[in-house]
DNA sequence: ATCATAATTGAATAATGATTCATGTATCGA
DNA sequence: TCGATACATGAATCATTATTCAATTATGAT
C-alpha cells in the first residue's frame, strides 16, 4: 500500500489559477499546470478528469465560498440585502486578481456545462433573485426580476473588469460607485414596473 | 488572366457568422466556413490571413455600421444622446441574433488584438465617453467616466445576453427597461460625484 | 484558338497539446 | 524484510485542424 502525501489536488488548483489567469484557459497547457504544481503531467489525471474539470472545480470553490457569505446576510430590508450581496460578490473577486481574470474570461464555460458543481452558483442566483423580488414590494414577473438581476450583475462584472485592467481609481471608490449605480438602476426599474 | 467572380469575401463573412454563432469561434473549423460559403478550404486564405482575421472583420463591420449611426445622433441634451447611443447599440445587436452570439462570446478576442480594424470601435467609445462627460455637467475625472461607461455597457450587454437565451419578455420591453436602468445609474453616479 | 496568368481547389503537411499507459517508486501490513 | 498495492512519472500516442502548396481551371488579351 501507499498513501497520498501532501495536498496535490490543492496544489493543482492553486497552480491552475496562475496558469489559467496568465495564459487563458485555451492556451493553458496541462503540462504547465503540472509543472507549476511541481508534479508530473500525468498525475493531474489522478485528481481530475481533465482540464475542464479543473476549471469547474475552481468555480465551484468560488461559489461555495460566496454562498457561505451570502447565507450570513439577513438584513430584513431587501435593498440592503442586495447591496450586501453585490458587495460580497465584488469583494470575492477583487480580493483575488488572478481568479478574477479567469472569472471574467471563462465563466461562460462553467455555466455552459450543467453539472452538480453548479449547485452553489445556482443557490447564489436564487438568493439574489429572492432579494430582488422582495425589493420590488409587489410581485414582479419572474422574467423582470431575472432581467434586472442580469443587468446589474453584468454592470458589476464589467466595472470590475474595467478596474482590473486600468486601476486608476482606488478599489473602494470603484466599489462604492458600483453599488450606487446598481442600487439606482434597481430602484428605477422597480418604480417603472409599478 | 482571370478575374474573381462573385463576392467570395462577402460569402465567407456571411458563412462565418453562421458557423461562429453555432460552434463558437474555437470549435469552428475553417473547413466548415468554406463549406458553408461553397468554396474550397484553401480559398479562404485568398481573402483572409486566417481565422482570426475573419473574426476581426466581422467586428469591424459591426462597429463601422454603429459608428455611422452614432454620428447621426446629435441631440444637444447629453442624456438624450446617451439614451440614443445605447439604444442604437442594443438594436444593432438585437437585430442580428447570430452575430450577437458571437459578440457576447468572442468580443474580447477582437478587443485584445490591437489593430487598425479597431478604429471604428474606438471612435464609438470616444463618442460615448464624450456624452457621459457632458452629462456630468461638470468635469468628471476621465477615470470616473470610463468606469460608469463600462458599468452601463456591461449591463446592457448582460441584459441582451439574458434576453437572447430566455426571451420571455418582448424585445421592446427589454429595450425600455435596459434604458431605464442605464439612465438611472448614470444619473445616480453623476449626483454622487458632485 | 492559344497563351499567360490569376483564381481556385482540396489533399497533404505540420504543429499542437490533451490524454494514456508502461514503468518505476514509496508506503503499508504482516 | 518482503510482498502487495496504490501513487506517481513523463515519454509516446493520437486526434485534431489551421495552413500550405502543387495541381487544375477559368478568364482575358492577342
Amino acid at each position: 500500500m501507499r498513501t497520498r502525501s501532501g495536498d496535490k489536488r490543492g496544489d493543482i488548483l492553486k497552480a491552475s489559477i496562475q496558469i489559467f489567469a496568465h495564459q487563458g484557459f485555451d492556451c493553458a497547457k496541462v503540462a504547465s499546470i503540472a509543472h507549476e504544481a511541481k508534479i508530473a503531467t500525468g498525475s493531474v489525471y489522478l485528481y481530475f478528469q481533465g482540464k475542464d474539470e479543473i476549471l469547474d472545480c475552481l468555480f465551484e470553490e468560488f461559489w461555495d465560498s460566496l454562498l457561505a457569505t451570502m447565507k450570513t446576510i439577513d438584513d430584513p430590508a431587501p435593498m440592503k440585502r442586495i447591496e450586501a450581496q453585490l458587495g460580497a460578490f465584488f469583494d470575492g473577486l477583487a480580493d483575488n486578481r488572478a481568479f478574477s481574470m479567469i472569472y471574467l474570461r471563462d465563466f461562460h464555460r462553467f455555466a455552459a456545462r450543467p453539472s452538480p458543481r453548479q449547485e452553489s452558483w445556482l443557490a447564489c442566483l436564487a438568493l439574489g433573485r429572492a432579494a430582488f423580488q422582495e425589493a420590488a414590494l409587489r410581485p414582479f414577473d419572474a422574467s423582470d426580476i431575472a432581467l434586472s438581476h442580469a443587468y446589474v450583475f453584468g454592470g458589476v462584472r464589467s466595472a470590475l473588469e474595467h478596474w482590473m485592467s486600468h486601476e486608476e481609481l482606488p478599489r473602494n471608490l470603484v466599489r462604492t460607485r458600483m453599488l450606487t449605480m446598481a442600487i439606482a438602476s434597481i430602484a428605477a426599474l422597480a418604480k417603472e414596473i409599478e
